[in-house]
RNA sequence: CGGGGUGUGGCGCAGUUGGUAGCGCGCUUGCUUUGGGAGCAAGAAGCCCCCAGUUCGAGUCUGGGCACCCCGACCA
């Protein structure tokens, strides 16, 4: 490409909108632009790199032996009714209607369409196992789009589906995605680290996030740096002893006007683990007690597990008025009948506790859970904290940010169940398929990318992904030496299979080069008359800024040197 | 959905006590320049987010919308 030709967009400020250097360098580089909140065109530049992260996505997925198709964006609400989550989703949901005023979704997954062509197609074991993949615009109406293409409401998404006819099936096309995503981002040359995670309203038996460090990161992961433990805090755990208190005696005391963990505690003077908050939900429709000790916070994704349902919400105040007779801040499940209390483990068998009376301005003290409250089940319901003993080894855990670039899930039969999806085994009995969803954000992968890879004057792209291998700075104007030297370069290199953008603009060196590095090509020849009187021109290297100078003739042998240093990397992660 | 902020040439911003708009970058043309975002000169380009209202007169004041950004809530 002649950039001369080119429509590569860049600026020399950034943006006012963009906060992560990732998004502002994108919009300065003429990658992207917006075209309303959470929607982004990309441009030429970007959707090379955009293409160049597909295809190793792509020679990845079908190495582990999947297959690529492609599915509608658009499907008819039916189909979402019939998994139940036409509903489940809510407002995250684009919808649509058709003439006929009949309803569609703008696909936010796409675990319910591919169960349907599998439930139509898939009738054997012998059929089995498959694993097919598409990489198609996802729609999610969020609720706040943020951090340029990292939170939005239309981007593309891998997402793969295996279809097995049992677990341990399962287990080994969840194994193969697996390795096969670690291949990816190793490719991509991001450094990232796998966490547990919660399935969330995927539902199914288990799942693991691929993860990359960084501050803007919407997710909290618990690692432990000693063993390697890391779990999203979603459902990370920790091996935290709890402080055991004396028997006591229930007894009510007045603590007027206090509500708070910590206005309670400075009034009774207790420590906070000597308390029970008492929250209140609504799950179903119907009230159901969360407990936790008072120096802990619920973790609603764990109590979405112990519920079984994501349908919950804490209760307004005045539900709370009516279901306890008292005001938020003087509950508690003791002495009320009839309510599903859930409590987490670190409150089994703890006495001597302090919480609500259920009567304004009024708390109970010496509760004894095993005496005083019917706990229906004891679960985890915490969130881990930094600091705390990693429940593998003991050692203290980091809590850090970060991005989440992909997902892998054990569904099970979730959705082949709900859709009928069957096939009949060897025996000639009737099985939903066992089934599993791998998704990859595209997007994603390029801004983790360059938040990974740059520096003050721009992207420094690995050669993997760069939209271009190489750029020639042309720093002479037309009919000079470096104009006919350029040409022949770029022509040699084409033919040589690199892809090569010509800067033949009638712009001035020093313009040239700043551009060259903030799009951040990882290799530049620079062809000036100044070097070329001495017979050579100048290989730069956007990364560390080494230069070799070199014939013309020379170039090609170098610049391929070069690259297979970094194409095909010695070691593997 | 709660809190905060911003809407003025393509981009970044200024705009006084109300008097129909300016700066930098970019763009066009010409001359000079040519190894790290050049200089000079001459130009083009704005329903001042929208709708009402106050006023002789509104970018500016009042009311109501809308959009976008940030924090939180939410989020496979």
């Amino acid at each position: 490409m002649r950039w001369s030709k080119a429509f590569i967009p860049t600026m020399k400020e950034d943006p006012a909108e963009a906060e992560m250097q990732s998004h502002q360098l994108m919009l300065r580089s003429g990658m992207i632009r917006q075209l309303t909140a959470g929607v982004y065109e990309y441009l030429p530049l970007g959707w090379r790199v955009f293409l160049k992260v597909m295809q190793i996505v792509r020679e990845e997925m079908n190495r582990a032996g999947a297959q690529e198709l492609f599915l509608p964006a658009l499907a008819p609400a039916e189909i979402w009714q019939e998994s139940g989550r036409w509903d489940d989703f809510g407002d995250e949901m684009f919808r649509v209607k058709d003439r006929k005023k009949r309803d569609f979704a703008l696909c936010p997954t796409h675990e319910e369409i591919i169960t349907d062509l599998a439930r139509a197609k898939l009738r054997s074991y012998r059929d089995l196992p498959q694993n097919w993949y598409q990489m198609q615009v996802k729609f999610r109406d969020e609720p706040r789009p943020r951090s340029g293409v990292l939170r939005v409401r239309h981007f593309i998404m891998k997402d793969a589906y295996s279809m097995d006819r049992d677990q341990a099936g399962l287990d080994v096309s969840y194994q193969a995605m697996y390795d096969a995503y670690h291949r990816i981002f190793s490719r991509c040359g991001i450094k990232f680290f796998v966490v547990g995670a919660s399935s969330g309203l995927m539902g199914g038996s288990g799942s693991q996030e691929f993860m990359v460090a960084s501050p803007s990161g919407e997710d909290s992961c618990a690692v432990c740096p000693a063993c390697g433990y890391a779990a999203n805090l979603e459902v990370a755990q920790s091996k935290l002893q709890s402080p055991a208190y004396p028997e006591a005696q229930l007894t009510e005391v007045s603590t007027p006007e206090k509500r708070t963990v910590e206005e309670v505690c400075g009034f009774l003077k207790v420590p906070a683990s000597q308390l029970i908050k008492s929250l209140l939900y609504m799950a179903d429709g119907q009230p159901v007690f969360a407990l936790v000790r008072g120096d802990d916070e619920l973790n609603e994704s764990k109590l979405q597990t112990a519920l079984g349902s994501g349908n919950f919400r804490p209760a307004t105040p005045e539900e709370v008025l009516k279901i306890t007779q008292a005001n938020v801040g003087f509950i508690s499940p003791v002495g009320i009948d009839g309510i599903k209390v859930l409590a987490d483990l670190a409150l089994q068998g703890a006495r001597g506790m302090v919480s609500g009376a259920n009567k304004d301005h009024h708390h109970l003290s010496g509760i004894n859970l095993a005496r005083d409250i019917k706990v229906e089940k004891y679960a985890d319901l915490r969130m881990v904290k930094a600091e705390e003993p990693c429940i593998k080894c003991g050692q203290p855990l980091v809590v850090t940010q970060a991005i989440e670039l992909g997902h892998v899930f054990k569904l099970g039969t979730k959705y082949s169940q709900a859709l009928k999806a069957h096939f009949v085994d060897e025996d000639g009995s009737e099985k939903p398929l066992v089934m599993g969803s791998y998704g990859i954000g595209i997007e994603r992968v390029a801004a983790c990318i360059i938040e990974q890879s740059h520096d003050q004057s721009g992207i420094i792209w690995p050669l993997s992904v760069a939209p271009y291998q190489v750029v020639i700075s042309q720093l002479g104007g037309s009919g000079t030496e470096s104009a006919k030297v350029s040409e022949s370069l770029y022509n040699e290199l084409q033919d040589a299979r690199f892809e090569v953008l010509l800067d033949d603009r009638e712009e001035r060196p020093g313009f040239k080069f700043k551009d060259a590095d903030l799009t951040g090509i990882p290799i530049r020849i620079n062809v000036g008359e100044k070097s070329l009187r001495e017979g050579l021109v100048e290989i730069k290297q956007r990364r560390d800024g080494q230069v070799f100078k070199v014939r013309p003739e020379e170039v090609r042998r170098k610049i391929q040197e070069l690259t297979s240093v970094e194409m095909w990397p010695l070691k593997q992660q």
